[in-house]
DNA sequence: ACCTGAACACCGTTCAAGT
DNA sequence: ACCTGAACACCGTTCAAGT
């Protein structure tokens, strides 16, 4: 992990592993089946880090608690995501995850069949991220974001008029772009206030 | 794209591309400076098979039919978002796409504040698919899932009582599960429900 | 119980050379 | 303008062997 922390995922091969822990590559396969295992386990790891649910606690405190530590955890270890989306047997680590959130839903009072669809509907949110889709974390002074933005005033002009207000709005600040933490509590708020609404009105997915 | 519909993305390298043309490896870069650039232009071929947007409809049925539009690209190519996922600039053809996107939101009477949380929250859901975190494709006979049930019962009975549910719901149709195109909608409906009543309201981030 | 060395079947990509 | 062949620097993983 802290291999994968400093120098990103691709440079996470078996062989450069071994060289960092002095040891030839074939030594890993005494401890590990094969690279999958190795990371499922790091993904265990990952999600023990996440702090346990507040109890006592309602229903939205407790699930939006979680999210938001799972989401701080998922920034120290950047990698996270992307093997997480490539796993493809839920390990009983995460199991237990998802079985303490489907808790918190039931005993907040959703029905069975409404958590059923939230934890599809919450998807990859549950475990603190989302997949946007422009990396906008590239910082630039404002000469050339202005030309950036002048150059896609006429073909994208939407686009234009939205990164103008978001540069403005953030005023002279070099580097400044969207606020990360505020886009997913956004997003994240708007859905729960969505699940309470349907818990609230007695929503179900039956016809009967 | 016909190798990767076909045998999975894993099994594109430019060797087996080159096999299946009939040509040399080396071939392949005098029209390709590199397999990234092999990626970008399949997913701008994806992209284009989106629908073009619904003129004269509401900003709400505008986007709803062209993100289930997307949906149904997707999973003719099933790789496609797993490599959308990587790219790292966004192309001409996916700015296109973006562009018309955030128009649509626009004349609907989004601000443009607005508009642009909107498609922070949306993330990838505009381009038709969303990380679901558990692959429950698996079909499995009433027996087998039963057992699956019985054991997942004492140490993660909330899961149990889900899946339960789930498989009374579908009755007992073999290998039916979860309905993936409802759980889509479900979930976009959701936030599209959200859009509206933020936008209703005049919804704004300014301090101001 | 743990580590080693050599090998196999793969990658993406370079370079220089062919037609 | 397009294709080729040999090579380089990587992968994950096997097998048989060492201590």
């Amino acid at each position: 992990m802290a291999l994968a922390d400093e120098s990103g995922i691709d440079a996470l091969s078996m062989r450069r592993l071994a060289d960092a822990l002095d040891v030839v590559p074939m030594a890993l396969y005494k401890h590990v089946a094969n690279k999958d295992q190795l990371l499922d386990g790091m993904i265990d790891t990952v999600i023990s880090e996440i702090d346990p649910a507040i109890a006592g606690a309602g229903w939205r405190t407790a699930i939006r608690s979680r999210i938001l530590s799972a989401r701080q955890v998922l920034k120290r270890h950047p990698w996270a995501s992307r093997v997480l989306e490539t796993r493809s047997n839920a390990s009983p680590v995460v199991l237990d995850y998802m079985n303490s959130m489907i808790g918190i839903f039931i005993e907040g009072g959703f029905s069975i069949d409404l958590t059923h669809h939230v934890m599809h509907a919450m998807g990859s949110r549950l475990l603190g991220f989302s997949q946007e889709l422009f990396d906008d974390s590239a910082s630039m002074d404002p000469e050339m974001r202005d030309a950036v933005v002048r150059q896609m005033e006429g073909r994208f002009p939407h686009i234009a008029a939205v990164v103008k207000t978001v540069y403005h709005d953030a005023g002279s600040v070099v580097g400044a772009g969207c606020d990360d933490q505020f886009e997913f509590e956004f997003a994240l708020d708007l859905l729960l206030d969505g699940l309470e609404s349907l818990r609230a009105k007695g929503w179900s997915s039956r016809r009967g």
